[in-house]
DNA sequence: TATGAATGAGTCTTCATTCAT
DNA sequence: AATGAATGAAGACTCATTCAT
């Protein structure tokens, strides 16, 4: 049935589906994107979606595996670059400023693919196997860096959340009500805490 | 065009539209169900539920407005049955459980919400007064138990964050990598140190 | 099944419903009204409707042999008040003025009224009546106006056609390459011509 | 959204839902068939309707500008072929007896398309362009044959609607009381005394 | 390989009519 | 005699997927 493209231009094609097609599922909507308009959006006809792809659910996850890490977990690469044990504080600052511009970027692809993370059990398992990958990898870069502690892992896992939830609110929930400079040093205070 | 039921027997045939798809919709998942399905499923005819529903959505914003707070708030009843302020550790253990307890009660249904969450704005804007309204009455409790902190709806908001990543951790993303008793014992470290 | 009303009240009401349903439906058009709307336009139950008429059509075909007659074949009244032997060229300048603002006046009613005639063989009889029936009458009025002729309902059948289309090229097909007063000239010397 | 065939097979298909469709609506009444009607009729699937029309209306209009010349206005062909200046009572004639001969084979479709004609003023639209069109042609022929007269247009109008009014006459309203031989006289008369 | 026309099951929605009260 | 809530068959329309070319 499906078909792996073989010749150069046969799998830029099939790239050419998952990028654009995954583009536009993320914009419009799972939802309200049909093969039709991925096949248009793409440039390519619909019959060659159904040669490379099961169904237009394939397209999608192929899109999370290629770009989501990319958007959902860019922290790895924030902390790469910034993180420094003897000044913590302003490394998760710096963290935390860049993962809310980052969410504020790609607004509609992060409530979708959240969505989708929901609706499907295939998407959910790819999220959570990149969720652990990323809290690998930065488990081994602070390790890197000299910090050594007991638990590591479960509280990598901790500040993820913390981190994901202070971003949420931040840009999906902004109220009056709440002192968004305050709920950062906190937070920004619980994991210094912890990776200490 | 959208007809508000008088009659008793109406009213319960409304409340009963608003159960039965609800239930449905949460178990099947609101796109693999249709108002035909919802229709049997509660034992009317579909043309009723257009007298009193503009469509599916309304339905379920309906269901949400009436079952969510109990479904994904219950923290609060928790709270207020077990909130011990000279016990706080054994307080929170309890809350967590109970919370899992509560998520796996109704595992189906949580995914439904928090996906109809990203893909509705209406959905959404439900569940931020939910959170607030919810936020509100935690710190009024904790303030009558004697609690008595600076900034404490922000630490009341991380805390609820900190409750739900923990539990989403237990449900969905069960894996073996991690040890569960661990960060438990951290979660509930970060809350102690947050509310004393 | 259908009850004839023997009450006052009923009777009334069942000329209330014939009254109003046939104005909406004049006005509005046949299917773009529902039973349901005739009765709220009435200010009756729907259910009530199904005790004095078989069907929503039975409303219409009651309120055309109602009130048609006066709608579209008006011209025998203004040929009893107006006709002049000795001055029949007047005589049918105003017969045919008089028919046009008839029209005008119940534009959406006429259109509906001539599709119906069309698409339904009841209807379609009436009218067939009505028209026999108005010619007569033409006919009978005339004579003792002291018009004498012989194959006079021959006559008369084609004076109301020619009527008819004058006020149909006017009142709908109103387009600037036909000069309407030589139209209703010639249509004028064509009745006076038969008549004499 | 509606898509323009250009494969010939398409073209033919499209052109066949038109005829079928058409077919179809003229002989049962256009509110008595439905997509699905149609598309069974025409031997193609209802999908492929809603891609090369907007809705059911659509098909008819097409429908109507595609045939409804032949079935409405063949007076212009009859008159080309048969119409002798020197002889115009029997060209008259002629003409009648073909109008009604058409009217009677087409039955249906002449009632639904008088009907749908004061039901859809796009549909009226057509007719009238059509009738000016054809009473254009027919005043060239006749100028050609040798007529020449003031108001020309005028006169022929008023001929079509005799024309028509007889015919609709004989088709329809058929009955006892009215001698249409001698109905048919007055109107050729009438028709003569017009064109000399 | 690639096309895009075609399919038809499935969805939402309406409304003439019935029926419990 | 009257109500108006309820019914459910039928219609319009969509779209993931297939298939002839």
């Amino acid at each position: 049935m499906i078909r792996q493209p073989i010749k150069k231009s046969s799998i830029a094609k099939k790239n050419l589906i998952i990028e654009k097609g995954f583009e536009l599922m993320c914009e419009k909507g799972y939802y309200n994107v049909s093969s039709v308009d991925i096949a248009k959006y793409a440039g390519v006809s619909t019959g060659i979606i159904y040669q490379y792809f099961n169904d237009k659910k394939d397209i999608f996850l192929e899109g999370i595996k290629k770009y989501s890490r990319s958007i959902l977990f860019p922290t790895i690469d924030l902390l790469k670059n910034n993180f420094d044990k003897d000044n913590i504080r302003e490394s998760i600052d710096k963290v935390l400023d860049t993962v809310v511009l980052n969410h504020n970027m790609s607004f509609e692809a992060h409530k979708q693919l959240m969505a989708m993370c929901h609706l499907d059990d295939q998407v959910a398992e790819i999220f959570k196997t990149n969720e652990i990958k990323t809290c690998e990898e930065i488990s081994y870069v602070l390790k890197k860096r000299g910090v050594t502690l007991e638990k590591l892992e479960v509280k990598i896992h901790i500040i993820m959340g913390l981190v994901d939830n202070y971003c949420h609110e931040v840009v999906y929930h902004k109220h009056k009500s709440i002192d968004y400079e305050a709920m950062k040093r906190e937070i920004i205070d619980i994991i210094v805490n912890l990776l200490v």
